[in-house]
DNA sequence: CAATTTACAGATTTATTTTCTAATAAATCA
DNA sequence: TGATTTATTAGAAAATAAATCTGTAAATTG
């Protein structure tokens, strides 16, 4: 369970491409391939590699359009607050949301197709759940920076 | 450059787990390797597929700690905007930025180990760029969801 | 200190990726 | 429409990588 510097880079640098070949892992961190595919292999079980995606360039499919809304809800008794949670969860357009302290309840990330797209959600799926009292959107003029990336060395 | 059904279900298979084979991939798609190999290199030669990365569990490697950070610049002109975005760009903490319209013209997703870590972060490296008029934090209490997929079926 | 566990390297086997060839389907054009 | 080109696919073969096995050295434990 204890992780040492070795494993440390390995995690960087399946973070940065998790496609590249146990050789060329071992090349970089002075190992064999085996000390290195057991090394993957006892993260992904501790699971602290939890999974492996392929990144996709949103302008590509149609879901350049982007908005961080702030919601409030009505009640804040554990029964609502699941409940909300659930159903936010299912929201196909709901990339990320994080309950969070503060003035607003709750903020979400959007991601569709355009602001038309982002009307139709609005209405059609966040405004009308029950759970919620009041929302804000800013959109997304430029986005700077996005990475699933943790920098830990 | 024209994606048909097949290649949506590709890019959403590989969204969810890029380590699958091209045979288990072929099977679910009802067609060959070759098909599949060639549609993959083509998605990633047409830069739609842009990386494959490894995800990682936050808890197990002191990241636990996230929160929102909502930025006010001094000035807009396109220098002062375009040196914050630099700066911020190659601030580890920092998960996300976006500009967006609204109130606030930045909104930081920060990821560190605690909240003694975030102190300094705010201390030392945002609250200190001449280029920032003020802050405002939000911390994460629950993280309802997170993930870079888009669902286009 | 001996016993046990852990991490590693090298060799081998198994599985997968990549390339090649050929056939078929789809699109383009005279 | 019919001929020609272009894309897409399947199947086989070759190349590469993953996974397993064996043995050894280092670290850990009682």
């Amino acid at each position: 369970m204890k992780l040492d510097t070795t494993d440390y880079k390995l995690i960087e640098m399946l973070q940065q491409n998790c496609k590249q070949t146990t050789k060329e892992l071992a090349d970089q961190l002075d190992l064999s391939t085996t000390a290195v595919y057991e090394r993957i292999k006892k993260l992904e079980k501790q699971n602290i590699i939890t999974d492996y995606v392929a990144i996709i360039n949103k302008e590509k499919i149609n879901r350049s359009f982007m908005a961080i809304a702030h919601v409030k809800i009505k009640s804040h008794s554990k029964d609502a607050i699941l409940r909300f949670e659930k159903k936010v969860d299912q929201i196909r357009e709901v990339l990320e949301c994080f309950h969070v302290s503060g003035e607003y309840d709750y903020i979400l990330k959007i991601g569709v197709q355009d602001m038309e797209a982002y009307r139709e959600f609005m209405l059609s799926k966040l405004t009308t759940m029950e759970e919620v009292q009041s929302t804000h959107s800013m959109f997304v003029i430029k986005e700077v920076k996005n990475t699933k990336t943790y920098h830990i060395l």
